[in-house]
Formats: structure tokens, C-alpha cells, sequence
DNA sequence: TGTCTCATGTAAGGGGTTACATGATTCC
DNA sequence: GGAATCATGTAACCCCTTACATGAGACA
């Protein structure tokens, strides 16, 4: 569903191709998708035939020939629509945890090689996360307000995994100790 | 996947029949199932037929017939296995990241209420699952390990949503004021 | 009378994933 | 020569979700 406002999310900061797109979602980690052709092609068609964004062919002679994409002012009332619903509470869907649930199985050292790989890959998560919104699409927005909202959700996405850091060393102190 | 090893570890615990496991993933806020029936009764069946659970049909007066399901050997053993494997980091999937990143459409008082929305939803979600974790499966274990492993899960919930309340209040404070 | 709980299952559909297909250019 | 990037699309599959179906007893 909402890969679809997404999109016109996206095209309401500029025209852009599929292959755009895909590259922004792909790269954009607060974007739940795995960024790959079938849905965004496919939903790029149906926004076509709702009327919420036109496509225009680019001919080029190096390169393929593109379609741009462009919102419409249908498009953009929707996204508006949207903006304003009342929003969903994420669901803390973390595989780790599920894991642990069941960890009782293993001994000492398992258990602190499990607990040790999870901080290495939160680690480097973050490390990650960071380079990306150096140069990310959500960098700087065209107006001051954008630009504050943009680091808010930098923000949250950082401290979210800077949380879990804590958590899982803090869990570490506790359970081998 | 890994709602199988879900399934193995819950009978670890106890035998079950799949309404019972039904119940308890509908109300473990970590398991991340509707736990409504279709993949459960179609699991149990996989899992039979793996040879890591064997059933017992119950027969009995007053209500309908139960099977009860148990974990095998090779269940337990599969289980311990999945437990020690290197743990996948979650994606923050948050779908408030993506409405607010559009949210420069909006006025300030339909900003400001985006944000009250949230807040109060994340404050209804905290106080739930406060709630859900005094009764719920997951409140005490076999050992004193497992009671404590399990206190560390739901810690990690609590905390993500006090997290995320910290965060929205921070951030209506700095786009609002 | 109607709804809730116990208890097991089926049907249909949606959303997402990976992999495949094509074809030109650029870079190592 | 082989891989990567640009660019659009298709095919097959998996996981999960909602809704439906049945049928009995309990409770208001």
C-alpha cells in the first residue's frame, strides 16, 4: 500500500525514472522495501491509471530510453490525504529477540558468541547508517522545515540502533556476569 | 521461516495443541504472526512431517478433540542449532518515518496533530504491552537463566517504546516551538 | 438470542522477494 | 574479456493476512 505514496513522495521532490526510484529505496533504510523492479514498476503503471502521476519518453542515444515520471496535482492531494491519517505504531519485529527467547539451550560461551555477533552486527549496522545519510536522498529538502523533519528521521533511525547498543551490552553485563 | 522454530521452542516449554501456540503468538508482542490459524496448523503439519514434532489426538467429553503436540529430539536439535546461528540485525520499519517525510505538505496545526497522534499511540502501545507482559507467557521461565533471559526481552520491547516516546517528544518540541 | 471460548481447519488474495531477460555502454 | 551501470520489464514463489466454515458448550 504504501509503497505507493512513497513513490509519489519521491516524485513530489522531482521527476524522476523507475530506475531512480528503485535506487532511492533501495538505499533509503527507513523505506521498508526491498527496492527491486516488480513492485515499483508495477505500482508505477497503477499510479498511471489512477491519475496520480504521467510518464513522459525520453529518447537517448547513449543510453536506453527512460520514462520520467511526474506527479499530478491528483497525486499530490493524495499525498496530502495521507500525510495527515493518524499514524500506525511500528511493531518491534526483531528476529534477535526471538532467538534469545529460546537461547536457555546453549552454554556459557554460546551464549556470549551469540551476544557478541549481535553487538558486531548493530555495530556495523550503525556504522553503515551513518555513511549513508551523509550523501542520501534525505539529506537537505527544500525548505528549512524539510530539512528539520529529514534530520528528525535521521535521528531516529541513528538512536534507534545507538538503543539497541546499549541494550544488548547492558543484557551482556547481566546475563555473564 | 523462523515462526517454525517459534513453534518448536513454545512446545519446548510444554506440549501444546495449536489454538494454545494460536494464543500465545497472538499475544507475544516479539513474534511478529497474526497467529491467526492458517500458517500455524499448516506449520505444525510441515513440522510433523520433518519428524520434529509428533501429535496426540485428545479425545474428549465436552469440547472437541485436541491434538497435542510435542517436540521431538531432532526438534529440540534443530532448535539448538537455529539458536546459535549468527543473529540477522532488524530494519527499523517504522511507517511514521515515512508519512512524516512527506509531511512539509502539511500546516502547522495538521503537524501538530500528526505528532499528538503518534505520541498518544505510542503511549497507548507502552501501557499494553506493561500490561501484556504481567500475565503474559513470557513473565517466568524453568531457571533462574531463562526467567532472566526473558526479563531482558521484554526489557528491549518496553525500552524501544520509551525510546521512540523520548524521540517524538524531543521532536515535536524542536519543529513546533 | 446472541456472543464468547474452545478447537481445527480451508480459501483467496496481497505484498514482497529473488531470479530471469534484454541490450547498450563504460571501466578495469 | 568480464563486470558494472543504465534502463525497463516478466515469472515464479513464499509468507502472511483476512475471512470463512463447522460445531459444541458457557454465559449474559
Amino acid at each position: 500500500m504504501s509503497i505507493d505514496f512513497t513513490i509519489l513522495g519521491i516524485l513530489s521532490y522531482k521527476p524522476l525514472t523507475g530506475y531512480d526510484l528503485k535506487k532511492i529505496i533501495q538505499d533509503t533504510s527507513f523505506m521498508p522495501w526491498s527496492g527491486n523492479n516488480n513492485q515499483i514498476y508495477k505500482a508505477l503503471l497503477e499510479l498511471s491509471k489512477k491519475g496520480y502521476v504521467t510518464s513522459q519518453v525520453m529518447h537517448q542515444e547513449q543510453s536506453p530510453s527512460k520514462k520520467i515520471y511526474t506527479v499530478t496535482g491528483a497525486g499530490l492531494s493524495a499525498l496530502g490525504e495521507w500525510s495527515k491519517a493518524t499514524p500506525e505504531v511500528f511493531e518491534s519485529k526483531k528476529p534477535f529477540l526471538l532467538q534469545l527467547a529460546w537461547s536457555d539451550l546453549l552454554n556459557r560461551d554460546e551464549l556470549a558468541k551469540l551476544f557478541n555477533s549481535y553487538e558486531e552486527e548493530i555495530t556495523g549496522q550503525l556504522l553503515m547508517e551513518k555513511a549513508k545519510q551523509k550523501e542520501g536522498f534525505f539529506s537537505k529538502g527544500r525548505t528549512k522545515r524539510e530539512t528539520k523533519i529529514w534530520s528528525l528521521i535521521n535521528t531516529n533511525i541513528i538512536s534507534t540502533y545507538e538503543h539497541e547498543l546499549d541494550w544488548i551490552k547492558q543484557a551482556g553485563k547481566e546475563l555473564l556476569s
